[in-house]
DNA sequence: CCTTGAAGCTCTAGTTACTAGAGGTTTTAT
DNA sequence: ATAAAACCTCTAGTAACTAGAGCTTCAAGG
């Protein structure tokens, strides 16, 4: 039995967002105290931290709904069904991380290459705006 | 001269895109036929494509409209200043890029350890659904 | 009991970089 | 002349929050 405050320092999430989950049905809505202030329980502490952790691990909101609803929070038991709905969903995280990964790695390399052709220029033709201004200078992509 | 249609294709922009571009100031005003449609020279071209080609480099638009004053497409002609400038933002998106890439790596090793302990586990307690509801058994974060 | 400051309430709007759609006009080509 | 393609403006939607205005309620001290 605790505010929105108390779950907010309890969960590391700020207040707006509490609400926001809320809105979006994330979290169900609380019942409230005779002045209209929110009254959460342990299990909305758990199933607010299960939305961050699962954040903090880069799933976004709709892939959490789906994993809420395949783990015991949701009310429903959970059963070897849904483990596998949960593991199918958790791949497909892990892919478009190593997909982010590869790009971003390619970015760096084309950035790390302007910046050492600049040092190299020895007029200082800048390379920074020369590939910018023109792609074929580009290596990587 | 050509159509806000031709310049899409040029640059590989869609045409919403490119009447956002000049909404935020990015892009000039054009000029405007009889009937009101925009008309664009080779300037714009090159202008759009630097922009894009800052976007697949990972800049925000913030960066790309600082990098555009730097370069001799915005008119003031380029100089040492303005390369040494260019420069720090190039350095600070790397550094960017980089921590990403880290954060990433270890979201990703977190998401193999998750899968793996599924596989392994015997009466396959889904451990997708256990760490997010418990972040102690995270290792990486 | 009363007061006051902290905490909570709702609602609106802003962030980033676009994208989609409605409903109307202009161009281009036959 | 007509019809299709391209263009116009304006609004609103996306993801996941965050900030602020203006008002109400709660908790603690005197
Ligand atoms: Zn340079
Ligand atoms: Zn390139
Ligand atoms: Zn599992
Ligand atoms: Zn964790």
């Amino acid at each position: 039995m605790f505010s929105i405050g108390k779950l907010a320092a309890a969960s590391h999430c700020k207040i707006p967002t509490i609400r926001y989950y809320e809105d979006i049905g994330l979290l169900p809505t609380p019942r409230r105290s005779a002045g209209n202030q929110r009254i959460y329980g342990d299990r909305d502490l758990l199933r607010l931290r299960f939305i961050r952790h699962g954040r903090e691990l880069g799933f976004d909101l709709k892939a959490i709904g789906q994993l809420l609803q395949f783990s015991a929070l949701d009310h429903t038991a959970s059963n070897h069904q849904h483990s596998h709905q949960a593991e199918a969903i958790a791949k497909v995280q892990l892919a478009a991380t190593y997909s982010r990964i590869a790009r971003l790695q390619s970015l760096a390399e084309e950035l790390e290459l302007m910046l050492v052709n600049c040092d190299e220029s020895n007029d200082h033709q800048c390379q920074v705006l020369e590939v910018l201004a023109n792609h074929q200078l580009c290596q990587h992509h």
